[in-house]
DNA sequence: CTGCCCCTGTAA
DNA sequence: TTACAGGGGCAG
């Protein structure tokens, strides 16, 4: 599931539940969670070391460790984490840490797509200077979006996907912003005018906002059942449908190996 | 830029 | 049975 919203969710659920909390020892089931360290080496560098706060850049959790250390976790397509009073059992759990309050902090991920990599101070530094700006803070200003995509000549929708340019914004909610902002996905960066990249500016931030709340909510609520409810996307998966603007078809194109959904009527 | 790869689950 | 999936690293 997880884009910005989500990851946004499970470091808040996190930090609440775990920051300050002494990982006791810690156990990897697959190789490729930790890969190229070996299982074993991995889990004995957690044994014992205490969580003091958890935080979200980009797409990754990172549960800042002591010694300046951190365990940055990508949950990529499948991945999930959570802490659970008993055991979880179920076949997807890859990793699982246990804790000095006796529960267990659980890296779930049925794909197996998702990682977990140790930093220290200094892969910490390249892991920040290889990612762009946080769409989430007052630095993303509607001058300084348009100045980026001024400098270059991709696609509008792989600019905003590109997380050395925005950190954190994925298929969903870039598609879904370029439709609340009335922009073609197709159009080069640089090609947008300063309006244009305001409105595209202040659709991204609202929209994912309120894509953080929900997230929030469901993770939190009673139960995880209603994920996918309380956001209906108007363009997303939405192909052969009637947009929800002018009734026209929502058409699905590919682009840059993913697909890419939008309204070429309202997105003309 | 495109295509391939890492995997498994789910829907057509 | 096949295509496709909300991610990202890599080679060409």
């Amino acid at each position: 599931m997880p884009e910005l919203p989500e990851v946004e969710a499970v470091c808040r659920r996190l930090q609440k539940e775990v920051a300050g909390r002494t990982i006791l020892r810690a156990s990897i089931n697959r190789p490729q969670v930790t890969k190229p360290q070996s299982p074993r080496s991995f889990a004995r560098k957690l044994a014992k070391r205490k969580i003091q706060r958890v935080e979200r850049r980009a797409k990754n959790v990172l549960l800042h460790l002591d010694h300046g250390e951190a365990l940055k976790v990508h949950l990529r397509m499948t991945g999930d984490l959570l802490v659970t009073e008993e055991k979880d059992r179920s076949v997807s759990v890859r990793a699982r840490l246990l804790l000095d309050d006796g529960r267990e902090l659980i890296f779930r991920d049925s794909r197996l797509l998702g990682h977990m990599q140790l930093l220290d101070a200094a892969g910490l530094a390249r892991l920040e200077g290889a990612l762009g700006i946080e769409p989430l803070t007052a630095g993303f200003t509607p001058a300084f979006l348009w100045n980026a995509l001024s400098r270059s000549r991709v696609p509008v929708k792989l600019f905003l996907m590109d997380q050395t340019r925005i950190a954190g914004l994925g298929n969903i909610w870039a598609a879904e912003a370029l439709f609340q902002a009335r922009i073609d996905p197709r159009r080069p960066a640089n090609t947008l005018s300063k309006p244009e990249a305001a409105r595209l500016r202040n659709r991204i931030v609202k929209t994912l906002e309120g894509a953080v709340e929900s997230a929030y909510r469901d993770y939190t609520g009673p139960g995880r059942a209603r994920e996918e409810e309380g956001f209906r996307a108007a363009v997303y998966r939405r192909s052969g449908l009637p947009c929800v603007r002018c009734r026209g078809k929502v058409q699905k194109i590919r682009q840059g190996g993913r697909t890419t959904y939008f309204c070429p009527h309202c997105q003309g």
